[in-house]
RNA sequence: GUGGGUGUAGUUCAGUGGUUAGAGCGCCAGAUUGUGGCUCUGGAAGUCGUGGGUUCAACUCCCAUCACCCACCCCA
């Protein structure tokens, strides 16, 4: 019995419930500031699904999904991106047929990509996504990149850097397709091997190329941006104006590209300085296309990916911690078999009034459970001994200053749970 | 998928062929009668990742395998 977890996944164990609980309500705080509800899909869904939402050519659908067939021979892949499921249920659920926009988030969706785990990459891992259906114009991007941003700086986060572009739309993206076809044509032999084929398939891809012989090549390339068609380059422009006026300190970085198909107009990072470089925390763009593609009406949307282990990574490196809630914040200490049912009510009536109690479970020595409720952060104990008991009192021990003072133990609860205030 | 490194108590790590494998931290217990943090003392705890091989003898050398870390690739 191989008693190790899979390749690429992680526990996530008790002691780190409140780092991300903190992260989690952050999240669904400033969702909800946004008029953004939280959708849940399934983990895994029809394969298909995003072999036409994320686009068969991507490296994502073409070897890093996790695809098997159910008893039912039926194609089924785990979910190795956030959008597809909730554009898949809104066009089922036909959401688009109320109010429009239609906004909705996802809070930690478990992900699944096929590739060798590194620093900042798992084979699971989490995102929080928002997805907004509906909204032609760039108030929506703005949005969706002003929230983002505003959960990652409630975090604490500091020096993150926004990057923006836009790769156009099917108007527009053909000509600057040839354009740039034909300027690496004329450098051809200089690509690498990878970038050759990409020049066949996808060569807004050749881009991000990280080989320096590419670097050189896309350095002379001609820009998307002077290729935007009238429409698009408004939309880019409106989207620019709404981050200045928010006083946001973008870049506009022609080299992001994205590594999934259904993008439109605008694409977005939210990028950290890991130790290594760059490191992609938040993805996003517009994706005026995808809604059609997989079966809905012609309708823009526009959203954003941001991986949570990716979040704790950088707030490790920024040593930020979140405000630490005790966990337990009384213990009620007892010394042998008469003074257990006394500590076990006492604890009980506590939790009632909605206080953190807990009682020596161990049957420990007096000393070894105030060694453990210190441990454990309680701010008060108390004690019920034998003589204590005789008397119907309990001792009541503030552990910041030491104080100790004896109360009848009828009532004692809400005596204690008054001094917690 | 390709290449490099690592894998020894709960944890961080020493230990490179030869008795019962060590340390710090953590854990448990004690330091006079029923009281935490500091200090002191003692104790428990290890299939030396796993499986083979070489050898009189393997934590140590060789091979395979698994996992982790790093690079490429790509991304959250």
């Amino acid at each position: 019995m191989d008693i190790q977890n899979p390749k690429g996944t992680r526990d996530m164990l008790p002691g780190e419930s409140q780092l991300w609980q903190w992260i989690e309500q952050t999240m669904r705080e400033e969702a909800a500031l946004a008029g953004y509800q939280e959708v849940r899909t399934p983990v895994f869904e029809h394969t298909e699904l995003f072999e036409r939402g994320v686009g068969d050519t991507t490296d994502i659908v073409q070897k890093e999904m996790y695809t098997f067939l159910d008893k039912g021979g039926r194609s089924i892949t785990l979910k190795p991106e956030g959008t597809a499921g909730a554009v898949r249920a809104l066009v089922q659920h036909k959401l688009y047929a109320e109010p429009l926009p239609v906004k909705m988030y996802y809070l930690n969706n478990p992900i699944f990509r096929y590739e060798n785990p590194q620093h900042g990459r798992l084979r699971e891992h989490h995102q929080f996504g928002m997805e907004c259906f509906g909204v032609k114009g760039p108030t929506a991007d703005a949005e969706v990149i002003l929230t983002v941003l505003r959960i990652l700086q409630r975090l604490g986060m500091r020096d993150l850097s926004v990057k923006i572009n836009s790769i156009g739309c099917p108007a527009c993206r053909p000509g600057y397709h040839t354009a740039l076809r034909a300027h690496l044509q004329s450098h051809y032999e200089g690509l690498c091997a990878q970038c050759k084929d990409r020049f066949e398939r996808n060569p807004l891809r050749v881009l991000d190329c990280k080989q320096q012989g590419c670097q050189a090549i896309v350095a002379g390339a001609p820009s998307i941006l002077e290729y935007l068609c009238g429409e698009c380059q408004q939309h880019f422009d409106g989207l620019q104006a709404l981050l200045r006026a928010r006083g946001i300190g973008y870049k506009v970085d022609p080299g992001i590209v994205r590594g999934l198909d259904y993008y439109t107009k605008t694409v977005f990072e939210v990028v950290m300085q890991s130790p290594r470089g760059e490191l992609a925390l938040c993805g996003g763009g517009r994706y005026d296309g995808l809604v059609e593609e997989v079966g809905g009406p012609s309708l823009p949307g526009v959203g954003f990916g941001i991986g949570t282990e990716r979040i704790i990574l950088e707030l490790n490196n920024q040593g930020i911690a979140p405000p630490q809630a005790p966990v337990t914040q009384v213990y009620v200490a007892s010394l042998g078999e008469e003074g257990r049912q006394p500590a076990f009510q006492l604890c009980m009536d506590l939790r009632a009034l909605g206080v953190r109690a807990d009682w020596d479970h161990m049957d420990r020595s007096l000393k070894a459970q105030f060694r453990f409720a210190d441990k454990q952060g309680v701010s008060i104990i108390a004690i019920l001994g034998g003589d204590e008991l005789q008397r119907g009192s309990v001792q009541v021990k503030r552990m910041a200053d030491g104080q100790q003072a004896e109360h009848p133990l009828e009532g004692v609860a809400a005596t204690i749970a008054a001094m917690l205030k």
